[in-house]
DNA sequence: AAATATATACGAAATATTTCGTAATAAAAA
DNA sequence: TTTTTATTACGAAATATTTCGTATATATTT
C-alpha cells in the first residue's frame, strides 16, 4: 500500500500531465503547443508551471541537454482515481451509483461502451 | 434549452448549497452549523460566502426579516450535470464510459446499486 | 565572429478563493 | 433603560493559482 502524499495537481497542472501521459516525456515546447491547441498559452507560462511541478514532484526533469525533457511522476490511474474520490466526495456525497447514473443518463453512450460497462457490472456481482 | 450562463460555483460555494438542496431555505446560522460539522468554520466565513453566493445570484435572499433566509437559486440537477461535464472534460476527456468504468471498479458498491445500474443499462439500451 | 533564435531561471503581477476582524444595527434579556 | 446577544455589512488579509515579463545562457545561423 503505497502512500504517497496527496499530489493534488490543479486543473492545469492535469492538462500538463495528460499530454506527458498520453504522449510520454516531453519537452516544454511540445507541451505547451499541446495546449495551446485548446487554449492560447505563452510559453513561459507552461514552463513555469512545469517547473512547480518538478519541484513539487508531480513530474521528473531530465536535464542532461540543454532542452530539459520532463515526464509525470505519477501515475494516471491512481491520480484519476484519487481525484474522482474527492469530486464523488464533494459532488455527489460520495455515492458511486448516483455518479454512475447521471454519467450515463445525460451522455451519448455508444452500445457497444455500454456493454463494456455490463461485463464490468457481471465481473463485479460474480465476485460479491 | 436554457443557457443561464455557467453558474459555476466553487467548492465552499457547493457545500453551502448541498446543504440548501439538502434541508431548503436557511438561515446562515444554520448552514454553518451543517459545514462545521465536517470543517470547523468561522460564522462570518460563511456569512461572506453567502452574500457573494447571493450577488451572483447563487442563492435568493429574504430579508424581509432581519434574519435573512436564503436558498438556492440553481437547481440541483443542472448543477451536478454541469459540474460533471467538466470534470469529465478535465480529468478522462469527455469518455463518460471510462469514468464509470474507474468509478465502478474501485469501490464498494452493494449489489442492489449494481442492479439499479444494470436496469438502467437496459433501459437505455432500449432506446438506441 | 556577430546576429539571431531558443531555452531556462526567477520574480512578481494578476486572479481567484477563502477566511476573518471590526463596526454598525437590531433584538432580546436583565 | 441598560446590558447583553445575535445579525448583517464591509473591508481586507491570507492563500492558492495562473500568467507573463525580463534577464541570462546556450545553441544556431549568417
Amino acid at each position: 500500500m503505497k502512500h504517497t502524499q496527496i499530489p493534488k495537481p490543479t486543473e492545469s497542472e492535469l492538462e500538463i500531465l495528460q499530454v506527458l501521459w498520453d504522449h510520454g516525456a516531453s519537452t516544454v515546447r511540445f507541451v505547451n503547443e499541446q495546449i495551446s491547441e485548446k487554449k492560447e498559452t505563452g510559453y513561459t507560462t507552461t514552463l513555469k508551471l512545469m517547473q512547480i511541478m518538478h519541484v513539487k514532484e508531480l513530474l521528473t526533469r531530465d536535464d542532461s541537454t540543454r532542452t530539459h525533457v520532463f515526464d509525470a511522476a505519477i501515475s494516471e490511474g491512481e491520480t484519476k482515481q484519487k481525484l474522482l474520490d474527492k469530486f464523488l466526495d464533494a459532488t455527489f456525497r460520495g455515492s458511486a451509483t448516483q455518479l454512475v447514473m447521471q454519467a450515463l443518463g445525460n451522455s451519448k453512450t455508444s452500445k457497444a461502451e455500454l456493454n463494456q460497462i455490463r461485463e464490468l457490472l457481471d465481473q463485479l456481482e460474480g465476485g460479491k
